[in-house]
DNA sequence: TTATTTAATTGCAATATTACGATTAATATT
DNA sequence: AATATTAATCGTAATATTGCAATTAAATAA
């Protein structure tokens, strides 16, 4: 079927769910890494360091976008991207908890 | 194209996405918070708890499998699922190492 | 006004993912 | 041996994702 089932989930599981697929592609793991690590995070930038076409790095950053983990800033004909530090923070918060679930158990069953 | 160009980017960026990605469906973030949860384990458990078919479940756990991040034991007809504690923690440095990447930058360009 | 520059949008092709019915495989039970 | 139980696999349908050429939109420069 190819659709996912969202009702029967609980929202902390989707919102798991939805973060992690902003990482489950190395274009867009590699546009947050160049936004960490640059100053100048204009889009045509990212799509001269990251070798994809220039509509591909942009429906990325639509991604991002969406879910709040970037931001951008028009100057001129140009957009400046950069890392919404804030929300940034709060996606943290609910992976962290999810991936440190193992401190919290005892050992294993099988 | 549907096709994820894996050569451009770098072994710890499809690391990352590829992690992420078993956490990009609400069903395994429920397949695992249920094997953390439970000392019993059996696929048929996770069946009954998630409302999705035996099959549908079955896919999800073989991702995982081949992921590392579980592991399963056969007890006769049954099967007792776990989590892999060793690649659990593995992966958990990788993906912390990426979501940690806020503390060392300074402030927003724009 | 007419380029030029930069990035978003549209349209489309190809591959991937999700889901499940039907079947199969393997073990246990009668 | 025949049946029951449990989970994997196969096949298939439907939706999602990835990628890019072509185009559009918006602002700047000539």
């Amino acid at each position: 079927m190819g659709l996912t089932k969202s009702e029967i989930f609980t929202d902390t599981q989707n919102d798991i769910a939805s973060f992690a697929k902003a990482f489950a592609h190395p274009a867009r793991v590699a546009i947050l890494q160049q936004l960490f690590k640059m100053d100048s995070c204009y889009c045509g930038n990212l799509v001269d360091e990251i070798g994809l076409a220039q509509p591909t790095i942009s429906q990325h950053l639509k991604e991002l976008r969406n879910l709040g983990l970037i931001k951008g800033n028009v100057e001129g004909t140009s957009v400046c991207y950069c890392i919404d530090k804030e929300n940034w923070q709060k996606m943290k918060e609910v992976l962290m908890l999810f991936l440190d679930q193992d401190t919290q158990t005892k050992d294993e069953c099988c």
